[in-house]
DNA sequence: GGAACTCGCCAC
DNA sequence: AAACGTGGCGAGTTCC
């Protein structure tokens, strides 16, 4: 996969962009070293705690005595060995090379007391040895100074190593906690992370112009894509996002079914994503379980009393809301992604509007999801090369941008320049680029999350949702 | 002893 | 007819 500027600006802001984030580098983000250090024996304990238990039950006498000196616990080919020859259980799933699965899914699926303690041992190995172990090897100084690439994905997104600053954990809030409590600011400043809001939904309608999704996307406290299709998928009059059970349902329409039809998948799998989501367990559908919506019923009775008895039938909705979604709803969307696809059939590429041209050996999916991906990421590379240059030569201020993961920038900041650094951000993110790629024409959103003054990454609260 | 591979899992 | 996009990295494993 070659990487090519496709015009002068294209070219600049690679240019620009690097000497950037090599600025970036240099500035390097402060480490909680004692944190570090003290949490890695912490969990050094926790993973011995794990093994001795582990260590007592059956599944193990059979594991050792099959593999004797060979023994390895962090062996998935040795534990997928025992769990389906040896123990005869039944492989759920299958890895991309035909082999049975040992992965969460697939452990979870056996619900014993093995398996779950084998997923805690994981969990915690993870977090030791990937995170605090790469974190503690890199720092230096009290500084940590990741390398961010420009020139690596065939997107033309960035990626990072030594280490990896855009995979840190936050999801799971035990290991969010263990490692982004060890980012600290510098003395007297403020950790300030700014994130655009739906970069991709939006740059993506830049490109494909679907009145439908402009109608969304330009009312977006009126309208909300995820709900009319959590209404949909559900049988529901509308979501009540105060209601717990329904704000899920909402979530996971977002995550099981909009944004990976986005990428390109399809009914099947999103139903299933979706069956778990409700919180159902089992393929026969059990009206005594599932996420509770308003009149504190179940949505597993729900669906039985809309005329969905079973998951078949539910699939069978998904694969008639997904018709809808591109046939009705999104039309023009829908041509757009053929024309991408038969552009590149013809000519052997398509572009950014950005200036990169995507090349090389690619599938549909790829000609439609790289052209977006690059240039919401070029989105932010072009407010980090703006806030570079106001920082350092207008303002002359101290603030420091440390670090950035795809949509979100996070900078160091002196309490006494918080305030007009918050400014910079609107200026510069929303009012600056709009101007600049004058092509997006929608609203775009800021949200931006600050730590305490001399606080972590890990302790943050949103102080502005900002939208012009 | 290192390269290349598999698997699993973290992020957007 | 088939079916989810982009990365990095630790550990195990296989091969030379």
């Amino acid at each position: 996969m070659k990487l090519l500027p496709y015009n002068q600006e294209g070219y600049q802001l690679l240019h620009d962009g690097s000497l950037c984030f090599s600025l970036m580098e240099q500035n390097g983000i402060r480490m909680d070293v004692a944190h570090l250090k003290h949490e890695y024996k912490n969990i050094g304990k926790e993973i011995q705690e794990k093994e001795n238990e582990i260590n007592v039950l059956k599944e193990i006498k059979i594991w050792k005595e099959k593999y004797k000196s060979k023994f390895n616990l962090d062996s998935d080919a040795q534990l997928a060995d025992i769990l389906f020859n040896e123990l005869k259980h039944e492989a759920i799933k299958l890895t991309d090379t035909g082999n049975p699965s040992v992965d969460q899914e697939a452990l979870k699926a056996l619900n014993s007391p093995f398996a779950n303690l084998i997923l805690r041992y994981r969990k915690l190995f993870k977090i030791r040895n990937t995170y605090l172990k790469g974190l503690i090897k890199e720092t230096y100084n009290e500084y940590l100074h990741p390398s961010i690439n420009v020139h690596t994905t065939r997107t033309y997104r960035s990626s990072a190593n030594s280490p990896n600053i855009q995979n840190q954990p936050t999801r799971d809030p035990e290991a969010g906690e263990v490692i982004r409590k060890a980012f600290i600011p510098r003395e007297g400043n403020y950790l300030v992370c700014a994130d655009y809001g739906g970069i991709e939904v939006k740059m993506a309608c830049v490109m494909h112009q679907d009145p439908t999704m402009l109608k969304y996307l330009r009312n977006p406290t009126t309208a909300d894509m995820h709900s009319d299709f959590a209404c949909l998928l559900f049988k529901m009059d509308d979501i009540d996002q105060s209601i717990k059970g329904e704000k899920t349902l909402r979530a996971g329409t977002k995550n099981s079914f909009t944004f990976p039809q986005f990428y390109g998948d399809y009914y099947g799998n999103n139903a299933i994503g979706l069956w778990k989501w409700m919180g159902l367990t089992s393929k026969k559908i059990n009206p005594k379980e599932g996420v509770k919506i308003r009149d504190d019923i179940t949505i597993a009775q729900h669906l039985i009393n809309n005329g969905i008895r079973n998951y078949k039938q539910f699939e069978n909705n998904v694969k008639l809301i997904e018709e809808d979604m591109w046939k009705r709803r999104f039309p023009v969307y829908k041509q757009w992604r053929e024309n991408q696809y038969k552009t590149y059939l013809k000519k052997g590429f398509v572009t950014t509007l950005s200036g990169f041209v995507c090349q090389g050996l690619m599938d549909k999916n790829a000609t439609i999801n790289y052209p977006i991906q690059g240039l919401a990421f070029h989105c932010l590379l072009w407010s980090c090369i703006q806030l570079t240059n106001k920082i350092l030569k207008q303002r002359k201020m101290k603030t420091k941008l440390i670090f950035q993961v795809h949509d979100e920038i996070v900078a160091d900041v002196p309490q006494e320049e918080y305030d007009d650094y918050l400014e910079l951000l609107k200026e510069t993110m929303v009012h600056d680029l709009l101007k600049h790629w004058s092509f997006i024409n929608m609203p775009l959103e800021l949200e931006v999350d600050r730590s305490e003054l001399n606080g972590n990454w890990f302790e943050t609260e949103t102080v502005l949702h900002y939208i012009h």
